[in-house]
RNA sequence: GUGGCUGUGGUGAAGUGGUUAACACGGCGGAUUGUGGCUCCGUUACUCGUGGGUUCGAUCCCCACCAGUCACCCCA
């Protein structure tokens, strides 16, 4: 147990980091060139902001969230998602102030307590995006081109974007009778978990795998029938935006987002090889949840993106760029009364800006040179007794085998210049 | 939270109720008493996820737990 990380979590280890920097900085890039500025909000909130936020009867709230007290008797919450706390930060800190829409991102770890698999991890880790204070479909459409243009940046082909509207309070409420209306008749046929759904949230419904509940669904009347007129004029503008920017979307009546805040528009991006974990990236509109959580009525739109998953998908295609490591110079030194010298010299090349190695764990010379090449040097100095002696020492290009004695003052200038006509 | 499958060294893996748990890669050392990349040799699992049980005896049988994985669920 002491040496196995929680489950659900894992260690992000040197050989895979530079994948996970390569996809924060496109994204990082990309949200740049949108005008969106990055926001580090806590990793822990009081727990009340998620119960008002994200809405108590979800399953996020309701049996994933790590909640504990701490030792003020507070409830604090380790964060699921990061909208909410985004949205509190906009308030508390009144960024409204700075002109309008207020265009964040974000990068960190979430939290969720779920079982977990490939793509669904406990400690995880998203990007998102949230523009805040327009409520017109242009910035919807914005938002949606942005995810898009992260993951095509990426590389990733076969992507699906799915849209959908899931109206505001004027329609929803009309929808949901007519929905109840609706599945009445056939409530002992649904399955257990629909049932509850009837009373709770019927839209839910839709969304059922069960096969039987899928075929009753099937022509349950939906959503788009019922919008009211500034949510379908707001939905079709949205449309008409991304046709603009050349952006293939299918409508998805079904597409319903798992969070309460969401209004009007919603979306999600999928790559499909990845199995039930297939959602890239998804979000929508949140017209309420300002006002919800206790700052001015100001509407908003949002997107998270599984970090993992991404990595997952473009593994899965093969698009993760392999870097090669290697180092500039490796100084190879045997003889103990050379050891000043030698890590004297490895000071002034690394001052210099020289990747330099050398020999931890008195190795052989042969055994040195075998390190020497694992580590994939350009070049290797070699402290041979009788040459320092003479105040010269041995540099072999590690490539063409060549090897020439140089004076030991004024190795570095040499080194220097190799190394800049190499990487020209 | 539910169900299925899996769990052998750093990695990929073979294997059997009973002396020394294959093989490959990797690691370490060596094969001209000063030099790597190829080749060759040696070495590298007080032990087969953990804990119980059955048995004269279990890595191989049973149970529990833990972990991974797939599907459900949920969602990114």
């Amino acid at each position: 147990m002491l040496t196995a990380a929680p489950r659900g979590t894992k260690d992000i280890l040197p050989a895979t980091v530079a994948s996970w920097r390569y996809v924060e900085e496109t994204m990082r890039t990309v949200s740049d060139i949108y005008g969106y500025g990055e926001i580090r909000t806590p990793i822990f909130e009081h727990t009340e902001l998620f119960l008002r936020g994200i809405g108590d009867t979800t399953d996020v709230v309701e049996k994933e969230m790590y909640t504990f007290t701490d030792r003020g008797e507070r409830s604090i919450t380790l964060r699921p998602e990061n909208t909410a706390s985004v949205v509190r930060a906009y308030v508390e800190n009144k960024l409204y102030a700075e002109g309008t829409p207020t265009k964040l991102f974000y990068i960190g770890p979430m939290f969720r307590y779920d079982r977990p698999q490939a793509g669904r991890m406990r400690q995880f880790h998203q990007f998102g995006v949230e523009a805040i204070g327009a409520a017109p479909a242009i910035i919807d459409a914005e938002v949606i081109v942005l995810a898009a243009d992260i993951l095509n940046k990426l590389g990733l082909k076969d992507l699906k974007l799915l849209i959908n509207s899931v109206g505001c309070p004027k329609c929803r409420p009309e929808h949901r009778q007519k929905l109840r209306n609706y599945f009445h008749p056939y409530l002992e046929e649904l399955c257990e978990d629909c049932r509850s759904r009837y009373d709770r949230n019927p839209l839910r419904i839709l969304d059922c795998k069960q096969p039987a509940c899928k075929q009753i669904a099937a022509t349950a009347p939906t959503l788009d029938t019922c919008l009211c007129e500034e949510c379908s004029i707001h939905f079709s503008e949205l449309q008409s935006l991304l046709m603009a920017a050349k952006l293939k979307f299918e409508l998805d009546a079904n597409l319903v987002r798992g969070l309460d805040y969401y209004t009007k528009t919603a979306f999600e991006i999928q790559y499909t090889p990845l199995g039930a974990q297939s959602a890239l990236c998804g979000g929508g509109r949140y017209d309420g949840l300002v006002e919800q959580i206790g700052g001015p009525a100001t509407p908003g739109i949002g997107f998270a993106m599984g970090i993992e998953r991404v990595l997952l998908a473009l593994e899965k295609q093969g698009s993760l760029p392999f870097s090669h490591n290697f180092v500039d110079v490796f100084i190879v030194s045997t003889e103990a009364k050379h050891r000043d010298l030698a890590f004297n010299m490895m000071k002034q090349f690394r001052n210099l800006g020289l990747k330099t190695e050398i020999d931890f764990i008195g190795r052989s010379l042969k055994a040195q040179m075998k390190q020497a090449n694992r580590l994939n040097a350009r070049h290797a100095i070699i402290l041979g007794d009788e040459e320092v002696a003479r105040g010269k020492v041995v540099l072999r290009d590690m490539r063409t085998s060549e090897q020439n004695e140089v004076n030991i003052d004024g190795i570095s200038k040499l080194l220097c210049k190799t190394e800049v006509r190499e990487n020209e």
